[in-house]
DNA sequence: TTATTATTGTCTCACTTTGGAACAATAATA
DNA sequence: TATTATTGTTCCAAAGTGAGACAATAATAA
């Protein structure tokens, strides 16, 4: 984890940075049924945002995005997806930087690289929230969690950012049903029972699906290995333990 | 269609475009069962590239690709499609770039901003061939189709952005089975028969298909007026003539 | 005029997938 | 010992798909 960068004070011109590039993250944070994405707060103006981040001169984009997300949350080997890249004009509005700038105790001249505009390259990605260290950038006071279905107003075009990581993360999950011990198993314990991993799929589509059906599939997959029974205090049935394959 | 771009001669330093920051286009071509995409060739370099373009600093990202697309083919309200944005350092690669302008009798010099690093923003589109006007850039001698099947050696990370490009088109095609007349419609003649349409299918994806399916599908999707039935000279019973409804 | 040929529109049938409910099994509790 | 909630599985109807069959029919050949 290296943090070499020119403090922010030290560093007006961005000289470390690609000029007018920027990266966008939505950071979906799942545990125990409940999906989260993680925010920046700034201090004293009421404006919340997602995290972001810039990339370096000699670093690969996606590089950059996996050294910001590291940042961010002190994760690393995170499922991680670039899925938009957004460049319309009406995101270029320097009046919440200035905001946070004057906050912050920085001079916002007129020429500041952090006041021209950016064109954001859109990554989600998705982590257990319980195994994150949410961790402010240099520019804000804090970075927590929030209810996916009650956000609050966020700064630009981030609502909408969020949006559209949402519907691909969706459309990901439906198709691409491969891969899943490097997105699934890193939400759940170790071991898991059918009905964990069908709240997983129910919590991410924000929707119920039926129970044989999801058995009857996930079965037929060939990815899970069946353990032992799960005596778990509940006056029912056991359940079987199941854990990825491999 | 406006050309207001200062040359290139009288712009060593890119002024009018967003640094750093470019598009590549995988346009794609069909028209009669057959699919191409456009190329650009550096006379004397032996040299093939993707169309490509900068974003001007007044402009949105996705307005520029439509510029750009209208300059390289002539035509506006195409299909067009953002598909992923590239940004790996190993494209950086100064040499191809140095040996374009020297055969344009520019001067490459070291601060030249066309050889910096770039990061690109793909994007594909879907058009009939024979009816764009390809149409070289600045920098180019030859804008012309070739077979997919059959393409040459390409600059860069060029051939793995059509890779890519086909891949997300494939795919689309597969699931938003909607918006036909938004895409399908522009690669066929007003009226066409089923086999017009099955064929489109086949050679965008590659592969064939069941004739009875296919059929079966696409009425029940119900976006086709069947018209009156074409006599069309071969030794076989006369097909139905369809077109997009609405 | 008649037979031949290629293609079309539709149908059939087997097979698979899915939705939705049913059912016995069973771990805890009353 | 009865009750309860949940589980693993099965069943069946509905829907979808792959593969082939078949009659209809324009043009051509005999």
């Amino acid at each position: 984890m290296s943090e070499q960068i020119t403090p922010l004070e030290q560093n007006p011109e961005g000289i470390d940075f690609l000029p007018g590039l920027a990266m966008d993250f939505v950071i979906f944070g799942y545990h125990q049924y409940q999906l989260k994405i993680l925010l920046l707060e700034y201090r004293n103006t009421d404006l919340f945002a997602l995290p972001g981040g810039f990339v370096k001169t000699h670093e690969n984009l996606n590089d950059a995005a996996r050294r910001v997300l590291a940042e961010r949350t002190s994760l690393t080997n995170i499922y991680l997806e670039q899925f938009y890249t957004f460049g319309d004009l009406d995101r270029y509005d320097q009046a919440p930087m200035r905001t946070i700038m004057q906050a912050k105790g920085l001079v916002p001249t007129d020429e500041h690289w952090l006041l021209r505009r950016f064109i954001s390259v859109g990554y989600y990605a998705l982590i257990d929230f319980t195994k994150a260290v949410p961790t402010p950038d240099p520019l804000s006071d804090t970075c927590t969690w929030y209810d996916l279905d009650n956000l609050p107003g966020l700064m630009l075009d981030h609502t909408n950012i969020v949006q559209k990581a949402l519907q691909t993360l969706r459309a990901d999950l439906d198709r691409k049903l491969i891969g899943y011990d490097s997105w699934a198993a890193p939400l759940l314990a170790k071991t898991f029972t059918m009905a964990d991993l069908q709240k997983l799929y129910e919590t991410i589509l924000g929707q119920k699906l039926r129970r044989s059906s999801f058995q009857r599939k996930m079965l037929s997959l060939d990815i899970l290995d069946r353990l032992e029974k799960q005596y778990s205090g509940g006056a029912h049935k056991a359940p079987y333990l199941y854990q990825f394959k491999q």
